[in-house]
DNA sequence: CGGCGATGCTACTGTTTTTGTAGCAAGGCT
DNA sequence: AGCCTTGCTACAAAAACAGTAGCATCGCCG
């Protein structure tokens, strides 16, 4: 497989370091944007977030939950369940644009991917 | 699987056929953020494009390019090539705020996802 | 206290995606 | 003709993911 060269702050995709290619691959996973997407308003718990994203399968949601939460994007909430933090909560802003861009896209289309 | 519910606007993990949703997971896949990166500053052969993904295989590379052709997000240049179109420069642009986000963000981390 | 439900999380099996390597046909250039 | 690049596909192996089940723990109500 040739990738993973197992320096500190080296993931799948990226060999070089680089924040935004740390960064791309980590929201380059399922589920993982639509995470953050769906903690956008709230806390969720774990069964909750599962249920948000349509009933995808705990094995999956439970890791991202973990690589977000090891990211500093996501935290347990005191009595339970999980929200963003408030670099998550950045985050979030960051590509919060993204919500009236894709509306206008889908204006214009209507089949993508598959 | 259940998943596939074979509709028109209907995605692998969203059901609802919320442009977001579509959009979230269309860029929640791997390598597609990463191109779309990557073509931000202008035309790129398929090999380059994989090289400039640290020689992700061509298989994905190849497939994340149709699905983004079909997206409307990119397109075969003239001479040999792909480019953004109009609307992926205005995709690229809605999460470009991305970038300065992961150096702040990775400024006070040392080790991500895993 | 005992039972009940919800929570966070893990195990396990099977399917799908991704990877890595090789290779093709088409075109350009010399 | 040779040689190189381009876009793209084939195929086997490895990893990620999906679905289902289930566990230990906690709060709560009776």
């Amino acid at each position: 497989m040739a990738k993973r060269a197992a320096a500190s702050v080296t993931v799948r995709g990226s060999k070089t370091g680089r924040p935004i290619m740390v960064l791309l691959d980590l929201l380059g996973r399922r589920w993982t944007l639509r995470i953050l997407w769906e903690l956008r308003d709230g806390v969720l718990t774990s069964r909750g977030l599962r249920a948000a994203c349509g009933d995808a399968s705990p094995t999956v949601v439970q890791q991202r939950v973990s690589e977000l939460r090891k990211a500093g994007f996501v935290e347990k909430h005191d009595k339970g369940g999980y929200a963003l933090t408030v670099t998550g909560r950045e985050l979030l802003q960051t590509f919060w644009p993204l919500h009236e861009f894709a509306a206008r896209w889908q204006g214009g289309k209507k089949d993508v991917a598959q």
